[in-house]
This record gives C-alpha cells, structure tokens and sequence, in this order.
DNA sequence: TCCTTTGCGTCAGTAACTGACATATAGATG
DNA sequence: CATCTATATGTCAGTTACTGACGCAAAGGA
C-alpha cells in the first residue's frame, strides 16, 4: 500500500485542537488548519467530512469495547448489569486517556456547534449499546430505555469524577447506579401506585 | 408596533416544511425557501439563525409547560413523580398537536443534520427539566441524572405511541415509567451486590 | 523498470451564513 | 390628517464550509 496519509491525519488533528485553543473553533478556519499542519484545505476534508470531527477520533475503537463489553456479560446479567460491567471495562482507558481528553473538553465547552456534534457521538454509542443489549434478548424498546438509562449514569458518573477523580472511576461508577435505585419512587409514591394499578 | 413579520416567519416555515418533504433537506437551499414564502433569502435568516431552525418552533412553550408541570408537583413527590407529572400535564398539548409533528418526524427521520438538530433540543429540554427539579430541592447532579432518566422513559414511551396510538400516550407514559422499575436488577443481581457494598 | 494504487495540490463552483446600508410600511403622536 | 419612529424587508458584497474534477507525485508490487 502506498503513502499512508495517517501522518498528516495526526497533524491536521494536533493543528485543529491547537487552534481552537488559542483562538475559539469559530474564528479558525479549516485553510488555517491545513496550513499549520503543512497540506492543503482540501486535504483536511478529505480526512474528516467537516471540521467538528478533526476534534473526535478514536471512538470506534470505544465503541466496540463498549459492545464487547455488554456481550461478554455473563448469561444472568440483567441489562442494567451488562451496561455496568460495560462500563467498568473501559475504565481503565478512559482514566489513562484522561490527559487527552482534557483539553479537548475546554474547547468544546465554549462552542455550542462542537456540543451538539457531542451529542450525536453520544446518541451513537448509546444506539450501539442498545443494539447489544438486543442481540443478548432484549427487546428493542427496552434495550433502548435500558441503554439511555445507563448511558445517563455513565455521564453522571463521568462529571462526578471529572471534579473528585480522587476515588477513581470505578467508584463514581458504582455509586452511578446506585443512585438510579435511589430514584425510584418511595413504596407508597405516586410512580409505585400507578404501577400497581 | 409596527410591522409584525409573524406572517412572513408563518410562510418561511410552510414553504420549508414543504420543500423538505418535496425535494429532501440537502436538496432545498435557503433561497428557494424564501422564494416560495416570497421574501429574500437575508429575510429567511433573520427569522431563522440557520437553515435547520424553521423546522423547529414553539418549543419554548413546550419548555415553559414541562417546568412549570414539575414546580407544580406537590412537595412529597420524588423526582420520578415529579417528571411523571410534568409529563402527564403535556399529554394532550402533544395529542392534539400530531397531525403537525407527524409529517416534520418524518422529514426529520431522514435527514442526520435535522437528527443533531432534535438532540440539542432535547438536552436544552432535559437541562430544563433538571434545573427545575433542581429548584425543588434535589442536588443538581442527581437533578440532570433524573431529567435524563425521565426523558428516556418520555421518549420510550412517545416511540411506543407513535406506534400504537390507541391507549393513549398517558398509558404509554405510565407503563414506561413501570418498566424503568423493572430495569432495576433483581434482588441479588450484580447492581444490587455491589449497591449493598 | 513499469505499473498500479493512493494521497495530495489546484481550480472552480455551490450554498450557508453575515454585515452594512437603504427603503418601505404600520402604528403612535401631535 | 401629517409626521415621526420603530421595525421588517430588500439589496449587495463578502466570508467560509464543503464538493467535484483533473492532474501529479510517490510508494510499493510485478
């Protein structure tokens, strides 16, 4: 195979981040990208499809240890189970990645565009969980719920230890879903009734 | 005050709607949509800060009928009572209003751009409902993971509505927020083991 | 050494937006 | 009724994200 072409992938991707940094995501153009990394704008674009995903990569691989993850669940996992034993076999990654991951949350806490392509990387995760959690039989609506559910504790467990990464991932995790047993209506709460009816 | 330019932002969304289902979103350009309303592109974007948004409107009253349902729970319901209430306040506003939705779901249901465009109205929604169970006493951490919770088991049951209109969204809405209960694992399951440590 | 595969540069073009300025119109004010 | 003002709209020029077409160059296999 010739030329590889991963290099100036990984310089476009340094040069983006860079840029956004230290002027905003909005006021960098993708010609300022190209030219820092040293090729073209039309090269930046055929590397990523737009410029917000010259700041996102490496989530396939994410993604399937997420899938692995609830696959390799144990047969009597429920699907609250599965999601958390997911969950737990990536954190060792995500708390190695954490140095990455840092600065590129800076940048796209300031731009509501970079938000919001955050938003449909997390509501792809969340469809390929569902999807697992299907392919173990559950059913598809159900698997959608649990897998929304989970990923909501995930990210609840995520912030927690963004701020108090003292206790490790694992922890926020745990207490995560724990919590979710605490929202459920008191015996006796209006949720509790109308099930019972 | 002068001119209203309400009648004017009335026909832009028609013409939208109706180019879209027409021709496709990526096929339709701004111009066109302004020419079929028959006004100026520059006055399609002063109603509409870009393309995506003339699909989208009134969802500020929405917002305002969901917080305002969950202030209005009284004080013993739990967080899950409270959303299920908010909830359940909106069910006819979102009966009524399907003949609309449904052709803009569609529309929608083809085009990943208008997708992005649903989910950050929705985290604007779940950040809503989370701030005002926030104002009702509940940690702001345990608040978003409630709203996001709460909004999983909306969406699960508008899904299930959609396809099954006869018992109405309110049953739909009751039985979703029962299955979020049977989502907990079972007594002895590995949540449970390691919520009990 | 040739040949194929693939990354990259160049160029032209479309379309989403934006700022600046001029104009027109509905309504309040006298 | 005349005028004045606030606001919507038109016009125009410009920037920038993104795309298709074409040609060149380099890396590796034959």
């Amino acid at each position: 195979m010739p030329r590889s072409g991963a290099d100036a992938r990984r310089r476009l991707q340094q040069a983006a981040l860079d840029l956004f940094r230290e002027r905003g995501y909005e006021a960098t153009t993708a010609a300022e990208i190209a030219a820092r990394a040293g090729v073209t704008e039309r090269t930046f674009f055929r590397h990523f499809p737009d410029k917000r995903e010259a700041l996102f990569d490496g989530e396939d691989a994410f993604r399937a240890a997420l899938t692995n993850g609830v696959l390799a669940a144990p047969e009597w996992a429920t699907p609250m189970d599965a999601l958390l034993l997911a969950f737990r076999s990536v954190e060792q990654t995500i708390e190695n990645n954490r140095p990455l991951t840092e600065p590129r949350q800076a940048v796209i806490a300031q731009t509501p565009a970079l938000q919001e392509r955050v938003l449909t990387k997390t509501a792809a995760l969340t469809e390929a969980l569902s999807e697992a959690l299907s392919r173990r039989g559950v059913e598809r609506g159900l698997a959608m719920l649990a897998a929304q559910v989970g990923m909501a504790a995930f990210a609840y467990a995520t912030r927690a230890w963004f701020y108090d990464p003292k206790p490790g991932l694992g922890a926020h995790l745990t207490r995560a879903f724990a919590e979710l047993q605490g929202l459920s209506p008191a015996r006796g709460g209006l949720v509790a009734r109308v099930t019972a009816g």
